[in-house]
DNA sequence: CAAGTTGCTGAGGTTACCTCATTATGAGGT
DNA sequence: ACCTCATAATGAGGTAACCTCAGCAACTTG
């Protein structure tokens, strides 16, 4: 077999993407590092400061897991106490997860934070280049 | 709070790229379904049929993955007869991991599965907007 | 050739998921 | 009122893909 490349960094399109999908994780897991949070509990936090309180099994559907495992989720945003778990009033079979006032702070906090990385990450582009990318990316999208 | 949008499915760059990164990995993972083969086993493999036979630490390093995790990998495409170990002639501590004629057809036969699967996934862009999204990705990476 | 280094693997741990069974509650039918 | 079936959360236990650390054999070097 010839050898070709040494070790040409990615050549072809899904390479390329998954290098970027890379860097963006790692920034990602950087930019939480501050609130020592990872990033599973970080979006179901996100999910709940940005919708609002509701059952665990509809936040298992917001985060595309199962119940039992937003279970899990849950505790551990409790432990830390960034929500708290309430009865339903409508429905004693049912709790409700609620961001405690804590919760609301660091989640918003956390939003800013993501932003201001994402900013940071695709502002190497112009604007051009970021409608562009929104475009193509919205295209494979169907 | 407003409840907004019902269900807007992501707006921003980054949501917009992730939402692609999730089409990409389920397509990728229903192209691997044939060969009953997971992913880090086929990247493995993959490796292995470009790269050719290497040390398990070489593979290690190539997958991004600890030594002793390279280890387990080798191990289960060893029982499905895709590899084969075989003791390293310039160094008796090292083990030379190198595919067997199965595993060479299966890695070739999954890289143009690939292929054909990132052909279908990005030919819904115009070739001209392929090397912009290339150009675009390139310059995310600096 | 003793001393330190390296290559692989056993033992055991972690994380983030999962399924299945169980318990309590709700809703509908008769 | 009661019985049946569905649904909400959770306990118990499992899996996949990683990890670290210790140990052993084999290499390298002063």
């Amino acid at each position: 077999m010839t050898a070709e490349h040494p070790d040409t960094p990615e050549e072809s399109l899904p390479e390329l993407f998954w290098a970027v999908a890379r860097r963006l994780r790692h920034q990602s897991r950087r930019t939480l590092e501050p609130w020592e949070i990872n990033p599973g509990h970080a979006r179901a936090l996100g999910v709940l400061t940005r919708h609002g309180a509701q059952r665990l099994s509809a936040l298992a559907d917001h985060l595309h897991i199962a119940p039992r495992s937003a279970t899990e989720v849950v505790d551990g945003l409790e432990e830390r106490g960034l929500v708290e778990r309430r009865p339903d009033p409508a429905d004693r079979r049912a709790t409700l997860v609620a961001p405690t006032d804590e919760g609301t702070r660091v989640g918003t906090a956390i939003r800013a934070a993501r932003d201001a990385e994402a900013g940071r990450f695709f502002g190497h582009l112009s604007p051009t280049d970021r409608d562009h990318l929104t475009r193509l990316l919205r295209t494979l999208l169907d």
